[in-house]
DNA sequence: TAGGATAAGGTTTTT
DNA sequence: CCTTATCCTA
């Protein structure tokens, strides 16, 4: 292959980057839209193709299942052939498939298996109960939580000192029951991935040479969001002769709250010294206005490395901002835009509304329906985390391995078969006592039950082996189609009253379908059932159908990272939504904030709408909102503002309310709920609720930055704007 | 012990 | 508001 496939159509700094010799490591500063996916393929296919580095000496690491599967294929693409052995995955990918290897040096069993946020709540959950930890003043949550900051650090429970801290002191105690168990269970979660994998190699020297000679070439991508271990990982399969070429935007960094370290990134340059920084800043994405307001944006950021995006494409359409009443509103405009853009003969996933929590595709969902506009939501529950899918992939573990204690609990009497908790405590028991799995203490218990629980006991494990036997020689797809039969759990689900929905048999049919679309590797560390389990726990989104095409596509702006759309509306700008309330007394987390509106805004190709609601319904109740900061924080003159439909005035709000019956068009003389008023001291503020009139009046007000206060109407001497 | 009915609790983002 | 835990009855 010539070196111009490779380096045609790429600009100056990205062939720059592509052809960097060996001699030094490289941090290139990609900004949004920059192409540095295409910098990362490019650069392999320079290595492979040019320099001769075999693809087995390419380690390349991504932080999503979609973007190392997108890297993979764009590189199969550009070198012509398959590549199966590279290594590119996700950090924690990567990490399984070394501990997998590995698993004896690990000091892990053969069987590990991975353990989800659910599972891993679980089980914290029930050593603190089993050691009478007190859950409402140590909540489970807070306690999970503390153990996967400490792992993403890198700590032991043995390597910190609670002082006098005493929900530190609570935590470190249960984080120790917890390693404990998952060491004698054989369980992995997320963040023992890293730790585990980091701390094999570093206990042993011969593999760590191995690998650091192996690898003559590491490829990070979206540096910004490792965490310490993640850090570490990289730091120590340098070896110095080898290189690293790590890819990143300090601006879009938006994990810190998973403990990524931002600072990560400018640690490199000491760390992995000489470097060389290159920085990629012609956007091909956005159009003029759209970046000069995302730039403007990002510019109230302390702390950046600089950069500053550009365009020759022109400046485009200005930016919509549309303020709504209420979320109902903002729905009803986003969905009505998107309609027009759509009857305009535009394929509705050209489309994407982007929100920061989940909650809020509530209200979109429901007027897309309404206005019959296909769609699809991203995130919420992921497949492979519903109930009914983890069901029958926990009977599919047990009839690997029936030692899995996990998937022992879950299913034991689920479809319910007569095992009541009494008896399962009674199992947990003996199996702690003669240190066995809980199938094995079953199986040497069961006699001693009493009669009704023995037999509801030998019944089920009979169930697995007759399903073990049957399932033999069925391939992988045909097992789980069996086991969901025999095991009861489709006839349950089928009849289950409280799936409104009725997607659960239907979701367990897209199991069947998942495992025949599996493809697995020949020569990899693990049988297909067990690659099976892991790429459910470890791929969590699971729909490997094919990509949307009509389908206005719904997510967070953290699943949107490193993805684009011709028409971004991106929904909620308001005050303690966005940023949140948690993240707006403190800097650091307001500027991630900051970087995840610029990352939301930066998708946008075409046209971008921005929107926020005066009156929003979230978690059970109203509350009346100010715009979020962020708007105001690049020039008006990119803005074209739009006003709710029936006029600008607040007390507009209590005619034509069409939409919003929870308007209540209540009035009071110049009171009406959701004005605006200035008081003398409490500066401006929101009618929340008034009772009473005239002088008597009491009215409450929430005030920007006072409050929310009670206050009575003829003291009160206020003013109303 | 099962399963409905009622009360309580928790809400940012996810590999 | 939705999910989960707990109570209560059959």
């Amino acid at each position: 292959m010539h070196l111009s496939e490779i380096i045609d159509g790429l600009n100056d700094n990205q062939s720059q980057s592509v052809v960097l010799d060996n001699t030094q490591n490289a941090l290139i500063l990609a900004g949004a839209g920059s192409g540095k996916t295409r910098v990362l393929t490019h650069r392999i296919a320079y290595l492979v193709t040019q320099k001769n580095v075999p693809i087995d000496a390419i380690l390349a690491v991504t932080f999503t299942n979609k973007a190392s599967k997108e890297m993979r294929e764009r590189l199969e693409v550009l070198l012509r052939r398959p590549i199966r052995t590279m290594w590119v995955g996700t950090f924690h990918g990567l990490a399984h498939r070394l501990l997998r290897t590995h698993a004896a040096e690990a000091n892990l069993s053969p069987q590990f298996q991975i353990l989800d946020q659910q599972d891993q709540y679980r089980i914290v959950k029930r050593l603190m109960k089993e050691n009478s930890i007190d859950e409402s003043k140590f909540p489970v949550r807070k306690v999970q939580w503390f153990i996967n900051q400490q792992k993403d650090e890198g700590i032991r429970p043995g390597d910190i000192d609670a002082g006098h801290n005493y929900f530190v002191k609570k935590s470190l105690e249960v984080f120790g029951f917890y390693e404990n168990h998952c060491n004698a269970n054989g369980l992995i979660d997320f963040a023992e991935l890293l730790v585990r994998s980091y701390e094999l190699l570093r206990n042993n020297s011969e593999l760590l040479t191995y690998y650091q000679t192996r690898f003559q070439h590491i490829l990070v991508d979206e540096f910004q969001d490792t965490n310490t271990v993640q850090y570490r990982w990289i730091q120590q399969l340098f070896n110095g002769k080898n290189n690293v070429f790590c890819v990143g935007d300090d601006d879009q960094s938006i994990y810190g709250w998973r403990g990524a370290k931002i600072e990560n990134i400018t640690k490199l340059s000491t760390d992995f010294a000489p470097i060389q920084t290159i920085r990629l800043e012609q956007n091909y994405r956005s159009t003029g206005y759209i970046l000069k307001a995302s730039n403007a944006l990002i510019a109230n950021n302390k702390n950046r490395m600089g950069k500053s995006l550009w365009t020759d494409s022109g400046d485009g359409d200005l930016i919509d901002l549309y303020e709504a009443r209420t979320e109902i509103d903002e729905a009803d405009y986003v969905v009505g835009s998107i309609q027009k853009i759509i009857n305009n003969g535009i394929p509705a996933n050209q489309c994407a509304i982007l929100y920061r929590s989940n909650a809020q595709s509530r209200a979109f969902e429901e007027r897309l329906i309404k206005y019959n506009v296909p769609y699809i939501i991203y995130g919420g529950l992921r497949f492979f985390e519903r109930a009914e899918i983890k069901d029958a992939l926990c009977y599919l573990r047990l009839m690997e391995n029936t030692e899995d204690s996990v998937a022992f609990e879950r299913i034991v009497n689920f479809p319910t078969r007569g095992i009541g908790a009494a008896t399962i405590e009674k199992v947990r028991e003996h199996a702690l006592m003669n240190q066995t799995g809980l199938f094995q203490a079953a199986i040497s218990m069961a006699p001693t039950l009493p009669t009704r629980a023995a037999n509801a006991l030998i019944g089920f494990m009979q169930l697995i082996e007759e399903m073990q036997d049957h399932a033999q020689n069925l391939d992988l797809s045909e097992k789980i189609g069996y086991l969901i039969k025999k095991s009861g759990l489709f006839d349950y689900y089928s009849n289950d009253k409280t799936d409104k929905a009725g997607s659960k048999p239907a979701n367990l049919e897209e199991l069947i379908a998942a495992a025949e679309q599996y493809t697995h590797e020949e020569d990899s560390e693990m049988n297909e059932v067990t690659g099976f389990i892991s790429l459910a726990s470890l791929d969590s989104s699971g729909d490997s159908s094919a990509p949307p095409t009509q389908n206005v596509q719904l997510m967070t702006i953290h699943s949107a990272k490193g993805l684009e759309f011709p028409y971004v509306f991106l929904a909620g700008l308001e005050e303690d939504l966005f940023p949140s309330r948690q993240s707006k007394e403190e800097p650091h987390l307001l500027d991630e904030e900051r970087r995840l509106c610029y990352v939301g805004m930066t998708r946008a190709m075409k046209k971008l709408t921005l929107s926020f609601a005066i009156k929003r319904f979230l978690h059970g109740q109203s509350n009346y909102a100010y715009p979020s900061r962020f708007l105001s924080e690049f020039p008006e003159k990119h803005l074209n503002q739009i006003k709710q439909k029936y006029g600008a005035t607040p007390q507009n709000y209590q005619k034509d309310d069409v939409f919003n019956q929870d308007i209540k068009p209540q009035a009071n003389g110049d009171l009406s709920i959701g004005r605006t008023v200035k008081h003398a001291k409490f500066g401006f503020g929101t009618v929340l609720n008034f009772e009473g009139d005239g002088e008597s009046a009491r009215v409450q007000v929430k005030f920007k930055t006072a409050g929310t206060k009670w206050l009575i109407s003829a003291y009160a001497n206020l003013e109303f704007i």
